[in-house]
DNA sequence: TCTTGGCACTCGACTGTAGCGAGTGCCAGT
DNA sequence: ACTGGCACTCGCTACAGTCGAGTGCCAAGA
């Protein structure tokens, strides 16, 4: 049964009439606050269509209705217009990010900023190394048998690991090893770097061979195949606002899912300049049936170099997320390609 | 009023009763749990004489007793003793910590075994900048006036920073700049360096000096002046246990003050190997009143380097969360002596 | 002087009942 | 197709009553 505009009309006022107050809003109240020209009678029809359809439940007899997931999709899909931010909150973003001092900083205020903004929990994604270039390589010596290799990406991410050497090297063999490594490896994407990796050990000098494998093994090792991807997160206090109402009482299972960053990645690791919002079930995570996410990419220009998101219960308001979410990857975006 | 040894072993049986039922604990219960030899009424006359000292208190007439803070006090002061680990948490902290790449994967790692030991929030501290000692400093090129400086610190930490040059440096110059740091500062404790940083500007080529000032300004302003801590953070869904009883229902203070890395740092990061107990007040943080913190530094060897500890509901099972957090803290040290 | 059994008392937790009111579904009328 | 009216549902709150764990006090005994 197709839903006609009243239908509709009456659905995008029950979502924003629920999200305002959290509570099971009834027939009429709807017609006090709404302009929408017909009875209490006339909505209650209206109202019993939509749960016929799924898009709105009772929580019991004689209570008001309240969104269900597919509800808010359906709001979200079809019925809201993304709210512009107010000259205050872009203001904050400004003056929050100007100053950011190096990467971690970058994130970790883009983390906390969106949480404040948008009262929720956000996460940020570090830039990922899989789609980062490599601009520079340093070996430094710790023994004579121990060398630390530390990566320095064009996205700002600098990773180290330390490498045990087969056999003892000397100072010079440490800079013919890290002329030849910079030589093969700077500028090329990660993802592309096995070949490069390959040939490395291959035109090595036969008595820097066994470093030269040790080298790459840990390089393919930890760069590319298990991708190093890292998350921030910040204002978790703010899943405890709405006191207990939201999330059926217990915070346990989402502080347990925010604590795997599997997850997170798997979240809001977007490839996609594209914002996606998954309501409920949608983000597919046993714990997290009763939140919502709301995830975009970011990056300088138009390449996307990791996702941010924020978290929050299924009765959000979804305009004023999204556009923050929005606002936000783009002054990042803005940041990173300043560097 | 000194108080007797039953009176102590009142007391030591109401905490350990407490903390393992979560229930007020009256008189006869506890005689019939404890070999104390005496009858209930007897028991009586004594928490009445604890109470009036301000060990213990009823939440309301006709329930049982609560120890107070001042009572947690005194049983970790005088009643407790350590309990030894058993040898499954020793075999879990040993096969948690083996296989760390890198300094991030070793406190991460640690982080998450402590929370999962003691149930219970942990906080570790990444070894401080201050109490390293500079390893290698490499300069990388970004643009001909911008300069990426990495230092890597004997403690495994590497810390990167983006220095803007008032003049365009080559190549060479580059070289030269980065000779003359890693000479000068090599092997200096960061708290240190002032003095060094200077006589670099001095004894710098005339050409390069205004280089070598805007690249000794950013590390002093951030290596040593703004001191770089950092901390990681893990099992928050912990407090979550015991259904809101602990922490008279809200943990939002807590998840806030959480968030404040500065609270963080302040609570947890000891200078000294003597592990600290802050039962409730003694926090000093509003926020926490309700919480105990466990904590105590850790470094490779005698030298501390850093803090890691616990945080908890003041109700917590104090001997084991204390000899759970110096285990752990023995075992980094020990995983950092070997690099 | 310390310990003990007895006893009256307190007060939170739980149960059952009743009234209220927001909200609904249905139906007949326009 | 919309509307007003009406009976009904059911969660919420208040209130009264009961139960029981636990206490404080006291007088008697070791």
């Amino acid at each position: 049964m197709a839903l006609d505009d009243r239908k509709l009309d009456v659905l995008r006022a029950i979502v924003e009439d629920y999200v305002a107050t959290q509570e099971p809003v009834g027939s009429k109240s709807l017609v006090e606050r709404h302009q929408l020209g017909v009875s209490p009678a006339t909505v209650r029809n209206d109202m019993a269509v939509l749960e016929e359809e799924g898009y709105i439940r009772q929580p019991h007899t004689s209570a008001g209705r309240v969104p269900t997931d597919r509800g808010y999709r359906l709001f979200v899909d079809r019925l809201s217009t993304v709210k512009p931010l107010s000259p205050a909150e872009r203001r904050a973003i400004e003056r929050f990010l100007v100053g950011a001092v190096d990467l971690d900083d970058v994130v970790h205020r883009t983390v906390r900023l969106l949480a404040q903004l948008t009262r929720q929990v956000a996460v940020v994604q570090y830039p990922s190394l899989a789609r980062s270039t490599v601009r520079h390589l340093e070996l430094v010596p710790i023994s004579t048998t121990r060398l630390m290799v530390v990566m320095i990406a064009n996205t700002g991410r600098v990773e180290q690991r330390v490498v045990d050497l087969p056999a003892p090297i000397d100072e010079s063999q440490v800079t013919t090893l890290r002329r030849l490594t910079n030589e093969k490896l700077c500028g090329s994407k990660l993802a592309d770097t096995p070949p490069l990796v390959q040939a490395l050990v291959d035109e090595s000098a036969p008595e820097l061979t066994p470093a030269t494998i040790a080298l790459s093994t840990v390089l393919l090792e930890t760069l590319v195949e298990r991708h190093e991807e890292r998350v921030a997160l910040a204002g978790t206090a703010n899943l405890t606002r709405g006191g207990l109402l939201d999330f059926q009482g217990s915070l346990r299972p989402i502080l347990e899912a925010l604590e795997e960053e599997v997850i997170l990645l798997k979240l809001i690791g977007e490839v996609e300049p594209i914002t996606r919002v998954r309501i409920g079930d949608e983000t597919e995570i046993d714990n997290l049936r009763s939140t919502s996410i709301v995830s975009t990419g970011y990056g300088p220009g138009v390449t996307i170099v990791g996702g941010l998101g924020v978290l929050g219960p299924t009765r959000m308001d979804y305009p004023a997320t999204i556009a923050t979410v929005r606002a936000v990857a783009r002054y990042v975006g803005e940041m990173l390609a300043q560097n």
